[in-house]
RNA sequence: GGCCCGUUGGUCAAGUGGUUAAGACACCGCCCUUUCACGGCGGUAACAUGGGUUCGAGUCCCGUACGGGUCACCA
């Protein structure tokens, strides 16, 4: 029945040479931490060897298309830099790259089996009546086993029938992977898996087997979830005789659960982020590659910044951990941080500018000077609007925040202290840092304190905040003279 | 429940039979300082557990506990 030409044909196109990895994701909408580092390990594996990234649609599942989901996987990638040598939208020599597309191609492959006696066509009574079936029974098999001509005869009429694959009742079979090492079950714990459903589409498991051998994929890797089902590979595999690929398997991302306190799989029902959502929240590109590369895999030395082309060239499947990591939003934060820290002071201000005008509509607001105030006191971006919301107005402030201990004020110094430096800030000319500096620390100097004496009370009239980034100086230049005079002004009448 | 996998500080982790058991985040303290940061210095804190093997075990073996995965015509 398998066209033994089309098959050699096939077999013909397969790519021998080189390491090729693939990322296969179904398109769910979504791309968590956890997919995208297995996307980034399997691209670091080709990259690291000078081979091909191929990207390939698991779309078998009828029931669980996503409009635009496809979409949000080509940006993903394309944002995160994971280029792909082969997929739907650039083609490639093993096409088609998506499996609804390939369809004709695993019934080929799933009769072969058949003729091959790895595999059997059966009409499968109870799994067609029962939803929940618990434990497949191998000793009283529900399944009927189909000769060709029922077969044929059942789809004539229209009657769907499955394939499954037939495995061995004894022995045991050992698989290896590069991360966890030899792994053996014993064979009667295998049970018939469906090849084929009766939609004619292929299972993941089976889908994955033949797509992967017809693209010449060398490495597969893949979540750990799927570790128990690799056996059924190897003798899949087995009885089409074909090579095994090496796998690599990796360990799940975990987060810790904000109600429980313990630590789970990452999942979308929770809430947690998914890569959309870190960058929605102010996080850098780059920063959430690096974090991720190293949530499960670590490079050995003491080194933890990596570019994408740094990571390409020392990433090794041994530092690959078997144990599941924990997302850690807090050490994210840290490399988002160390990353705006080490921008170009314009890049930096570029990515700032929509967070700054947020809350600052102020065309007068030099919004890269506020930029620069900014880069050595942002962790993630989305924090930026509400450490400059006093540019455009000073809010409504206590006056309890004139009293500082370290800077020895309270609120009638500080009084004093305005009221001494408005006709000073008045008679200013060249309104910069180096003047204005020098007037407050001259001003302190005379009355024999430190100038944070007079530089928290202004700065307090000027920002009504306890904190801001930038001191006084810094402050009140870039709101500039006529700004800094009015809320001078206001904040002596408040406190008057 | 069966099977498979895992377990080094709160978190990420180095460690491949002999180390004072790295480093990073977080936390705490000190210094710097114009608030806050940045930066610098220092500190608290770990081999799940019980047995072996060995001159010697975080590293090897077995049991136990705990955690995870899987047992679909989902991927």
């Amino acid at each position: 029945m398998p066209d033994r030409e089309w098959l050699d044909a096939m077999e013909a196109r397969i790519p021998r040479e080189g390491v090729r990895t693939r990322f296969a994701p179904s398109p769910t909408g979504y791309m968590h931490v956890g997919n995208l580092r297995t996307a980034l390990y399997t691209w670091l594996i080709a990259r690291h060897a000078g081979g091909k990234f191929i990207l390939r649609i698991e779309d078998t599942d009828q029931g669980r298309l996503v409009e635009g989901a496809v979409d949000v996987i080509y940006r993903t990638l394309q944002e995160c830099g994971l280029d792909h040598d082969e997929g739907p939208d650039v083609g490639g020599p093993v096409g088609p790259y998506i499996q609804t597309e390939r369809r004709g191609f695993y019934k080929e492959y799933a009769e072969l089996l058949v003729e091959k006696g790895a595999a059997y066509r059966c009409f499968c009574e109870k799994a067609a009546s029962e939803e929940d079936t618990g434990n497949f029974d191998r000793g009283d098999d529900p399944c009927r086993a189909l000769t060709p001509e029922e077969a044929d005869a059942r789809a004539a009429a229209g009657e769907p029938y499955v394939i499954r694959q037939k495995m061995p009742r004894a022995g045991s079979t050992t698989f290896h992977d590069a991360v966890y090492g030899d792994i053996t079950v014993e064979n009667k714990e295998l049970e018939d898996q469906i090849l084929l459903k009766s939609d004619g589409l292929p299972t993941y498991n089976f889908a994955n087997v033949i797509d992967d051998h017809l693209m010449g994929i060398t490495h597969v890797v893949r979540g750990a979830e799927y570790l128990s089902s690799a056996p059924k590979y190897n003798l899949l595999y087995e009885a089409f005789g074909w090579e095994v690929p090496t796998y690599v398997h990796c360990s799940s991302v975990m987060v810790t659960d904000r109600e429980t306190g313990a630590a789970r799989k990452m999942s979308k029902r929770h809430g947690d982020p998914s890569y959309e959502d870190l960058i929605a929240d102010g996080y850098l590109t780059p920063a959430v590659v690096n974090y991720v590369a190293l949530l499960g895999w670590s490079p050995g030395g003491e080194r933890e910044i990596f570019s994408l082309p740094e990571l390409a060239e020392v990433f090794d499947l041994h530092g690959v951990s078997k144990s599941p990591a924990v997302f850690d939003i807090q050490k994210l934060t840290y490399f988002n941080a160390e990353y705006i820290r080490a921008m170009a002071p314009e890049d930096f201000a570029r990515v700032a500018e929509p967070w700054i005008r947020q809350s600052v509509k102020s065309p007068s607001v030099d919004v890269s000077a506020v930029a620069a105030l900014l880069q050595q006191r942002t962790e993630k971006l989305s924090d930026i609007p509400e450490k400059v919301d006093f540019f455009d107005a000073v809010p409504d402030y206590s006056p309890e925040l004139y009293v500082h201990k370290k800077s020895k004020t309270d609120i009638p110094g500080s009084l004093e202290t305005l009221q001494k430096l408005l006709p000073a800030l008045e008679a200013v000319e060249s309104w910069d840092d180096e003047t204005l500096l020098k007037l407050l620390t001259d001003m302190a100097e005379a009355q024999g304190v430190k100038n944070a004496k007079l530089m928290w009370p202004l700065r307090i009239a000027l920002t009504g905040k306890a904190v801001t980034p930038g001191g006084a100086v810094e402050i009140a230049r870039i709101l500039g003279k006529s700004e800094c005079l009015t809320r001078v002004k206001a904040a002596i009448a408040k406190l008057s």
